[in-house]
RNA sequence: GGCCCGGUGGUCAAGCGGUUAAGACACCGCCCUUUCACGGCGGUAACACGAGUUCGAUUCUCGUCCGGGUCACCA
């Protein structure tokens, strides 16, 4: 037995399995020519952010538009940044947003799929399984540093002006250390981690296609990474190679942040004696920083917006942001929405190769415009529920007068909808209370602001003066041409060509007065349909509210 | 600092050797119109800079500048 075999069994004595076996037990997928597989793997360190749901976006749209397969792979090797309830955050957001993957993790200790578990913690026995045959192979040994020692080593190559700095070369202390010296250390319980023994070098370059950016070179990695931390648990590089071989991603697809350390992850393929996948690099979603005006990164800790819960708690429907995303993904989203209005956004046709390789800033107006216009196709009942839900959990007040009278309040909410040209008044639930406050005599404010060529004497007298033709029952036609009809016994023109062309004839024309009498019923100047309003409002509010602005303007 | 990625109107983004350099959002104007919207029409506005290759560069190469990322027992 070499020294090689002895470590392996010194330091992995208790693993009785080979790679071989885990081969055998995940195999190569059977899919057709072309399916790719992808991973949304997110680490539970907090709340879901743009930047998660923006990539698992793309993982699960590759996958469905290959007839591949996407999982959730939750990668927890990380326990000091781990928070409590950051699975069931990745979880319900992905559900919140229709995000399916077709394997993985789908609750707290529930998963789906054969090449489980999908949780890197529980895969620890693998990692080991393929670190001893490495060990075997040379590939890699115990380092003892501690911490500090390693904190020095980085100050002295930064003293020093090191170009390549880290645990490699001359800096790799216990790259050599004798078979004796190993296993006295680990017999009196030194800690130590597993490293990589890298055989690359700097002045030899490598190349890979990446998927979106093309081809990318780079020199080798030198460097010792560390493959299993102190406590057994491996790093995300040595997790990710021993996960993405033996669940037979095809495709990784990751932020572009990750691109640096591609030339680590290839040897350790090559390493391990595993394919190398293909990788695909996605662009960050950037802001305008509001200090210095920069572009940047969005951040978690500076960026309330950068949290998915953000959108959901103003409001934006699921299918907005989504809509939005795509935008930003855009592969031609935007043509292909034109030509499909009605299709699920997940049967989009999308391609990595079509994905813009630079950052892009996220824009809240524009995702207002597009809410806009996926709030103005939905139906009242879809509205009323949608917004319902929402206000039951985020605005009480407005859940009480939406629920107080179901009917009543998707009379408000069809009001101009189904049309052929939809208003778009609504980009997020929060912005309903405000529009439909003066459907509700709790909420309807009495502020007859009016415009400057109406006195409050011309104002009363046009109120009174409709109150007397005023009913309920007329259609809208005939409730206009009674509009029409008191203007000119009050001196105002039906015609607003005519007063254009002889203003000092008048004092306003039919205009002026349906201002006046919306004035009056909303408490606004501007408001949908009068006369739909006014129906649903009913006739005792109508004349109630009348009524009193007449007594309003006669102060 | 080393290495890497990126840089088309304010934003997103087509185009990738010859184009009047698409489109969407925003903005402005006009039309429609009982208000506001919606809709229609029109408009302002861009290839970071400098060399080179070429008959010809937004498109290719190099350099500069700017932005971003990465250099942990974090992912």
């Amino acid at each position: 037995m070499n020294d090689n075999m002895k470590l392996a069994e010194l330091l992995f004595g208790d693993i009785d399995k080979t790679p071989e076996y885990y081969e055998e037990l995940y195999p190569v997928r059977n899919l057709k020519e072309g399916a790719r597989v992808t991973r949304f793997a997110p680490s539970p360190t907090g709340y879901l952010h743009i930047g998660g749901l923006f990539g698992a976006l793309v993982d699960v749209l590759t996958a469905k538009a290959t007839d591949g397969v996407s999982f959730l792979r939750i990668e927890d090797t990380d326990k000091k940044r781990e928070i409590d309830d950051g699975v069931s955050a990745i979880i319900t957001g992905m559900d919140s947003f229709g995000v399916e993957f077709t394997e993985g993790v789908t609750g707290f200790g529930t998963e789906k799929g054969d090449y489980g578990p999908y949780t890197q913690s529980q895969r620890v026995e693998i990692y080991k399984t393929v670190a001893k045959k490495l060990v075997q192979e040379g590939l890699a040994y115990p380092c003892f540093c501690t911490a500090e020692e390693l904190s020095e080593l980085r100050d002295t190559q930064e003293k020093e002006g090191a170009l390549i700095r880290g645990y490699f070369g001359k800096w790799a202390r216990c790259r050599d250390l004798s078979f004796e010296e190993q296993e006295a250390k680990i017999k009196a319980g030194v800690p130590y981690v597993l490293r990589f023994r890298s055989n690359g070098s700097d002045d030899k370059r490598i190349f890979f296609e990446d998927v979106i950016r093309g081809k990318i070179e780079m020199p080798e990695n030198t460097i010792d990474e560390v493959l299993l931390k102190s406590d057994g648990i491996p790093t995300y590089h040595f997790a990710h190679v021993c996960d993405d071989h033996f669940m037979r991603t095809t495709h990784v697809i990751r932020g572009e942040e990750w691109i640096s350390s591609v030339p680590k992850h290839i040897a350790l393929f090559k390493a391990c004696g595993f394919k190398i996948p293909k990788f695909a690099h996605t662009p960050q979603v950037m802001k305008i920083d509001e200090e210095d005006g920069t572009k940047r990164k969005l951040s978690k800790r500076k960026d309330p917006e950068a949290a998915v819960s953000y959108f959901v708690e103003e409001g934006f429907p699921k299918e907005s942001l989504l809509e939005y995303l795509l935008t930003l993904l855009n592969s031609n989203f935007e043509d292909w929405r034109k030509a499909n209005p009605a299709a699920d956004i997940f049967s989009f046709p999308f391609n990595l190769k079509k994905m813009s390789s630079s950052g892009c800033l996220f824009d809240l107006v524009k995702l207002t415009d597009i809410s806009k216009n996926v709030i103005s196709v939905m139906d009242a009942d879809t509205v009323y529920s949608l917004v319902k839900t929402w206000a039951e959990a985020y605005d009480s007040e407005l859940y009480a007068l939406l629920t107080k009278d179901e009917a009543y309040s998707k009379g408000i909410f069809s009001i101009d909808r189904g049309t052929a040209k939809p208003r778009k008044d609504i980009a997020k639930w929060s912005e309903v209370k405000e529009y439909c406050s003066y459907f509700f005599d709790e909420t309807f404010t009495d502020k007859p602001e009016l415009p400057e060529n109406i006195t409050k004497e011309m104002a009363k007298e046009v109120i009174e003066k409709y109150l007397t033709v005023y009913d309920s029952e007329d259609d809208k036609d005939t409730w206009f041409a009674k509009i029409k009809e008191i203007c000119e016994p009050l001196g105002y023109t039906p015609n607003v060509k005519e007063y254009k062309k002889n203003p000092d004839a008048y004092k306003g024309h039919v205009g002026d007065v349906s201002t006046v009498i919306r004035l009056a019923v909303t408490g606004r100047r501007n408001t949908p349909d009068l006369h739909s309003i006014m129906s649903l409002l009913g006739k005792d509010r109508v004349i109630a509210r009348l009524n009193s602005a007449a007594e309003a303007f006669s102060a």
